[in-house]
Order: structure tokens, then sequence, then C-alpha cells
DNA sequence: ATTATCTATAGATCTATAGATAATGC
DNA sequence: ATTATCTATAGATCTATAGATAATGC
């Protein structure tokens, strides 16, 4: 212990800021913070940089330090949205060669991605000033790539019945929206808990018309995988 | 037939625009046409006032003349969103005494009102920028008042085991989504058709544990006053 | 006279850049 | 030397108002 006001901060470089800071953590990740706040309270584009640099305690043109602009912030917010899941169905589909299993485990990482990330920012992505941002559609090609794996995995397990007349890409869409209705019910005041995330997970294997025995087992072979497909979040 | 560049439009007093009118109906009209589709595609703070009078083929000062601002266009269209319900409401209460058929016919209006407004106007009700506009507390309460009017019915309806633990007033919260549901389909692409809004009505008596038959009761006195409660819209 | 537009512009933003400054790190 | 802030400001909006203008209506 050698010098610094409060024991929770540690001095940097940098030119001190005028006023002590009023977040925790590296100021890249108090502009998050902040910023995640005021675009889902408030709304993106009626969100001024100035207003973002108010809620982390600096002066609005110190924001282009750490961001190129108002748009890479809300593209970083989003890319946090989905990143951690895509890590996820590499892991995924190198430890399991079970459909289900693999099922399973992708919705509940895309569930729990979505359920406890600050802010409720899933639902930038559904918000049409956020679409106009350069550089969203690199975002919304991630997320396409991730359909299309719903999509093929509910090939391979899909019950003739279940995809009835619709087809496969179809069918992966209504599993994305399975897994997206958490922004809905985030935004309308619940909390996500672990039980609610493996009963949204279990509903993609219900939807896809395997039975009620097949998606136990599913479950209980996920289990196994579980700490390996992240790093215990949550 | 007297003059007039083309059939259909008739000379109107005032200065004649720079460009022909790109729209049908009145100027104001022609405004909240423009605004609505602006409004759902591009999000209400980052459509510009000069945005708006371009899609209508004005000058941006000339919108001045129609609204006091950019806020009374959007609560003027919320408020279409909202009002034919509010006024059926008043006429079915005096056509019939039947909770059951009351509330199967104001879930019928609400969601015909929602599924027919132009470009899904209700979708503005939710979004964070529209809620910050100066009036928009007036919507609120509006829409709270119809929120009453469900709980109120449902609690001459429901059965003891449909509220379960919740009371009237969360039962009425839960039919008011059950009827912005179409808000979202509206969203994903979907077109609601009569059959869609009258399952939809249904479902608002089945949450409050109205058996089959009684439904259908319900139904079909509903249908000797369907003419009466609105002209005879989409 | 009334209606509905137009032109011109004030005043308030808002985003982003340029360059100075004050810390720590080596 | 590097890092992270600051001040100052350019340039581009954006909203709203003032006042002129060109039609129709009476």
């Amino acid at each position: 212990m050698s010098s610094a006001a409060s024991a929770n901060q540690r001095p940097r470089p940098g030119r001190p800021r005028l006023t002590p800071p009023l977040l925790a953590g590296p100021p890249r990740e108090q502009v998050l913070e902040a910023a995640a706040r005021l675009f889902t309270s408030k709304g993106y584009a009626a969100t001024s940089t100035r207003e973002i640099a108010e809620a982390v305690g600096i002066r609005q043109a110190s924001l282009y330090y750490h961001f190129t602009g108002k748009g890479e912030i809300v593209t970083e917010l989003l890319s946090r949205t989905i990143r951690p899941t895509m890590d996820s169905v590499a892991r995924i589909e190198s430890l399991t060669e079970d459909p289900e299993t693999a099922l399973y485990l992708v919705a509940l990482s895309d569930v729990r991605t979505l359920a406890s990330a600050p802010h409720n920012i899933g639902w930038l992505y559904l918000a049409p000033d956020v679409a106009q941002v350069e550089g969203f559609d690199e975002f919304t090609a991630a997320r396409d790539a991730l359909a299309a794996t719903y999509a093929r995995l509910a090939s391979r397990i899909a019950t003739v019945d279940a995809l009835g007349s619709i087809g496969p890409a179809r069918l992966g869409e209504k599993l994305v929206h399975t897994v997206e209705e958490v922004i809905g019910l985030r935004n309308a005041g619940h909390r996500i808990n672990m039980d609610d995330a493996a009963w949204i997970a279990s509903s993609c294997l219900r939807l896809c018309g395997v039975d009620n025995a097949r998606v136990e087992l599913a479950v209980r072979d996920a289990e196994e995988f579980l700490d390996e497909i992240d790093g215990g979040r949550p």
C-alpha cells in the first residue's frame, strides 16, 4: 500500500479526472456500462454522447479516446450479447456428437448470455435506430450464422411431425425466437434464473418433436459438459 | 368537372406546393401517414422533421402549420391506437350486461384496432424514446384505464382456479399483454386476419377460466353486436 | 378573409477533431 | 514515453419561429 485516496482505486496513468470515478473497472468498461444503461432506458438515438460522458464522469470528447464514436460503443455492446454464445458453439460441437445434447447446450448458453447481460442489451438488437448504425450488418451476419447452427442441429433432430410443412430453416428461426423471448421477459421485469433457462432450452428440443424421455436424457447428458462450455457464469 | 391537373385532386386553398402531392388525403393525414412509416421503420428519435416533410413533399417548416411539433405528431398517432377501443368500450357496456360477451368484444375491438393501424404504430408505445415525449403520460393514463376495464370485467368472470394466487389487477395486465401480442406478431411480419383476432379475443376468456361451451356462447352472443361497436372496419 | 404553403433564419444542440496537459512507467 | 484525460471549437445538424406569398372562398 503506497498511495491513493481510497483503497478501491489504484493510481492509473493519464491525466486525472476533474471528478473522482463514478463507476468501477477500467475506463472503457465504465463507458460501456453507462451507455448500456442509457441506451436501454432512453433509446440509442435519443442518448447523446454528452449524456454518456456525464454518466461516466468525464468530458464528452474523452469518449473518443476509447471509441471511434457512438456507433462503436453500441456495436461493442451488441457483440457481447452474441460472442459468448458463438464461442460456446465451437466448444460444444467438439465435446459431443449427439445433436440433442448439443442443441440443448447451445440454447442454454444463448439464454444465459441474454439473461445475464447488463441492462438487457439484447433488446438493442431489435431497435430500428440501432439497426441503422454502421457495422450493424456484421452483427446480423453473426446472428444469422447462429440461426444456421440452430437450423442444422434441428434438421438432424426434428421428427417429420414436428417439421410439418415448414422447412428446417424456418424451424431454426422458431428456435431463435423462442430463445430471444428472454429479452421480452426481461423487458417485462422478470428475472430469469437457471431453472427458467433450462426450461427454455428444453422447449427447443420439444419444438423439434423430442419426447419427454429423450429430453431428460439430453439434459442429463448436458450436465457433465456445463462447466466446460463457459467459465461458470451467474 | 371544372379544373385541376389530375382528376384525383380537387383544387385546395392555400399556396400551392413546389412539388405535386406524393400522398392522398388531407395534408394533415399525409403528414401522419409519412411520419408513421418513418417512425416505425427508423425509430422516432432517429427521424428528423426534415425527413417527414420530404416524404410528404413539403418544406420542413410547413409541418408546423399542422402540428405544434414532432411530439404532437407522435402523440396523435398513439392516440389513434387506443381511442377507437376506448369508444368501443363505452358502446359495449351500454349494449350488454353479460361480462363475458363484453370482455370478448373489448378484446376483439382492441386487437382489430392494433392489427389494422397503418405501419404497426402500436409498437411506438413500447419505444423508450417515444415514452419521453411530452404528453406521453396522458396516453399512459388512457391505456391504464383500459387495463382497469379488463381487470374489472375479468374479476366478474374469473373462476377461483383461473385467478390462482394473482389478483384481478394482475390478471387484467395479463389480458392486456395477450392482446398486445398482435404488435409483436405484426413486427415479425404476420398479417392478422379476422380469425386470428377472434382467436386472441377468445383466449382472454379462456385465461379467465371460461370453458369451451361458455366461450362459444359469448362468441355467438357477441356476433349480433359486432356491427354496432364500430363502423365496419377492415 | 382564410388557408396552406413558402423562404429565411435564430438558437440549440450534437458529433468529432486538434492539440494541450498531467498523471504513471521505465 | 505512454496513457488518459482536459479545453476549445469546427461543422453539421435539428427544431421551431417570423413573416411573406399564392391559392381559394365569400
